[in-house]
DNA sequence: CGACCATTTGATATGGATCAAGCGATGTGG
DNA sequence: CCACATCGCTTGATCCATATCAAATGGTCG
């Protein structure tokens, strides 16, 4: 089993808000699983825009490369830690052991997966982008219908391809709804599903 | 080796122009290796909005899934021949043989970068999205500055996530400031490849 | 030639970006 | 304990890139 092998020859680390975990084209030595907190991955273009990959929660893994280098960049989104799985190390046990290989592969698939839901995200209108987004969040270990947001608005806006005020404007707008209620910024309830789903595919 | 697996077990299809070769959500029975034309995946969604996946040039494999079915549709964009192999005999193989096992893994990544980098473009202007897709098109088996597109300006919309107008004008834009010159709307001459790339990353 | 379809071009509308304040939490030093 | 700076978020006013609506052009096939 992959979270077996992951164990036995992976370290724990932890890292501080906002912190780096690794570099855009940095070598890819290490495969990583989220213990606790939240990762977001980047990219930085020469502008300055910024484009948000994904963002990892706890039990997911992230940094999966096939080339010599990572693709993206990995940040602490708050306190966070994480195992750090040797690249090599894991590769000799999936080469050995077919169903660890198969595991990885799973990996690969469930990231491409995310890649596409993220590509029909990205030709939306804001408000099918922020609620779908809100939706994701959503799902998950959480229950029901009350979302805790781990990042920034900044962090959703580069995710969604918006800006950060748009973000924040639909957000008021689906409260003002009765969509969903705000009662912190990083704290989101939602009371008509129904009606964020209406603005999905 | 991955092709002579294909090779001894596939069957070869050819496919009219514009014609479906599979649908999102239909039981994904077959992996598929374009053999001459060009393919391509799309999503419809409910109002009629299409996303269209990717654009797969002869000696490209499409069709690998994961789950039970397929995520988006394939079509022909012109007249194609495609090699279709059923997806429970490469797995027969594939768990005999680990470089088998290992080049699907290889075409997952692949599809994932190629993911990836479509990510990267929707979230520019459309002169960017554009002058990316040029690029993206002018790299490959045929020589140098010349493009020819075997697809039409909607679904080049439909992959960049703007309008065929916006499309058109942005070509016309690049002909004007002497970037590329459109002989016929589907053969284009690039000649200032470094004015294309200053618009990128 | 005439019908049809893809593409281009033109005029106008609009969703989201940009520019600019305001507001509310959190923290720091006096 | 309270001014005051800071930071993240929201709100308002305006602008602009791209969408939308509409028409002209050109290429292809019967």
């Amino acid at each position: 089993m992959l979270n077996a092998a992951l164990d036995s020859i992976g370290a724990v680390k932890s890292v501080r808000r906002g912190h780096e975990i690794y570099g855009e084209n940095e070598p890819a030595e290490f495969l990583y699983k989220v213990l606790s907190g939240t990762v977001r991955t980047s990219k930085v273009l020469s502008d300055g825009r910024r484009q948000i990959g994904a963002f990892y929660c706890s039990g997911e893994m992230f940094g999966l490369e096939f080339g010599e280098t990572y693709s993206f960049s990995a940040e602490a989104v708050g306190e966070c830690t994480i195992l750090a799985v040797d690249r090599h190390s894991l590769n000799s046990v999936a080469s050995r052991n077919n169903k660890v290989a198969y595991q990885l592969w799973l990996v690969t698939a469930a990231e491409l997966e995310r890649a596409h839901r993220h590509i029909t995200l990205l030709i939306k209108t804001a408000q099918e982008r922020v609620a779908m987004f809100l939706l994701q969040m959503g799902t998950g270990p959480t229950t029901g219908s009350e979302i805790d947001l781990p990042m920034s608005r900044q962090d959703i806006a580069d995710y969604l391809g918006l800006t950060i005020e748009t973000v924040s404007r639909t957000i008021t707008q689906f409260a003002r709804e009765a969509a969903i209620e705000v009662p912190t910024s990083r704290h989101i309830l939602v009371h008509n599903r129904a009606a964020l789903q209406r603005l999905n595919d």
